[in-house]
DNA sequence: CGCCCCATTGAGAGTAATCAACACCAGTGG
DNA sequence: CCACTGGTGTTGATTACTCTCAATGGGGCG
């Protein structure tokens, strides 16, 4: 296991204040940062295996992780892509019932399990904070139900570009409708994600930026000129400016 | 609205302890006797609609719910089937990002939002429990992917129909692989489901009873002879002895 | 008893999968 | 410095599964 600790306070934390600690009282802060571990995950590399005993639940600092269910003639699924204060893993189960692997090089905060727990019983900022996320999470994967389960290629494509773009982008300081970001899956885990073939995403992948929605530098650049564009391609009538 | 009070106690409850209420202790029970309120919806009557302002949270007393996406050109997805036990409902947020209707004769144990919050607030028998069941349900709904994902017509349907016959099917008392369950959705909802045409769900039911997977009585009910063979044709390895 | 909704079945069209070849880039070693 | 190599991405040709359009059948309710 490729875990290199690595010293760093909650001070200076790029989610202290997104993720499962967002609501925290200074010494509840405190708490969770007696039990905590930081752990580098190179890209590729498991982090955890469906069925497998689960000592820790961690957020995503930075980097992105994916949940995956394989069957049992090859077919892969990308469940959940799990980005910067994403929370990972069961409080209250021993197991999760997908693999976790690092997609680009991950940094978790990793609190171990059972102190975990322990903290959820009493100190409701974080319980209720985990609720709410989980809560969140749920509304996530039953709207990813819309892309899997009606769109066609191409409106699949745009739409998960356009949650990259949302979560991962930086705007444009001249045109604040134009985004960069860079994908943090190879066209395989796109489309193990998204339910297509690799061959199906690379094609869509082009037609976009034949049609001008989209401009690419190197292998995981990309450039969204007008998000607007990319919104309708993506059937999305949310201007994405709801929830929290 | 179609809302006919009803008179009950919990004591008789057929989901008592299954449901958000499973790990009450007696005086906390009684808090949420105090503000509880059942609802009867008709098959087809609305519950919540997307997006307006939802004054209840609900818990599935009997029969089955559906939570629902339209796309603007009318493309439909179901995102959840919510069946006896299952939680509606978001504490801490004014309303649904889906469209919650009757998919059959449904009865609702109702808790006003704003008193439940409270409830939740300070019993943490209910509030764990509800963490839990959210997080079940995510589990859940990222499985759901790899249906939608990955797998063809006739494994949706039978990956659907072995979900129905674990939770609402009645065991042949001679022959413990012979499930009997009345199927509560019509060839339409459960093509918005399965995220394919109703045209496509009726060849496919009917391909399954030529091959002698099913056998159907009437519109709706359904018999399983042999539920391995049902979890082959599912690609589902699991014997569904696990969890809770 | 008749109507309407729901379900079934058929024929043809279209989108994505499959099979296959090639291009590109990064890292490696001669 | 450049050829080599393997992983990754692109593009093309063909196949196959599901969708679409269409007609018919059957069960339940007024």
């Amino acid at each position: 296991m490729p875990l290199a600790p690595v010293q760093e306070t909650c001070a200076g934390c790029p989610i202290r204040h997104r993720a499962v600690c967002a609501h925290c009282e200074p010494q509840e802060l405190e708490r969770l940062e007696r039990i905590k571990s930081y752990a580098d995950i190179a890209a590729g590399a498991p982090i955890f295996f469906a069925g497998e005993p689960m000592r820790h639940v961690a957020s995503v600092v930075s980097g992105a992780a994916i949940l995956s269910r394989t069957l049992e003639d090859g077919r892969r699924q990308i469940n959940g892509l799990m980005l910067p204060s994403d929370f990972i893993g069961r409080p209250w189960r021993e197991t999760i019932p997908f693999d976790v692997t690092a997609a680009s090089p991950v940094r978790l905060c990793r609190f171990e399990r059972i102190a975990f727990e322990k903290i959820l019983g009493d100190t409701p900022h974080v319980s209720e904070r985990l609720l709410s996320m989980t809560l969140d999470d749920l509304d996530a994967a039953r709207d990813w139900a819309v892309v899997l389960g009606r769109m066609a290629a191409r409106e699949r494509i745009s739409a998960f570009l356009l949650i990259l773009a949302r979560r991962l982008g930086r705007t444009d300081r001249h045109d604040p409708s134009r985004v960069t970001f860079s994908l943090p899956l190879t066209r395989e885990a796109i489309a193990d994600l998204l339910g297509l073939t690799l061959e199906t995403a690379s094609r869509q992948m082009s037609a976009l930026r034949r049609d001008g929605v989209i401009e690419t530098e190197g292998r995981s650049t990309v450039i969204v000129p007008d998000l607007a564009r990319l919104q309708e391609e993506a059937q999305d009538d949310d201007d994405g400016t709801g929830l929290t």
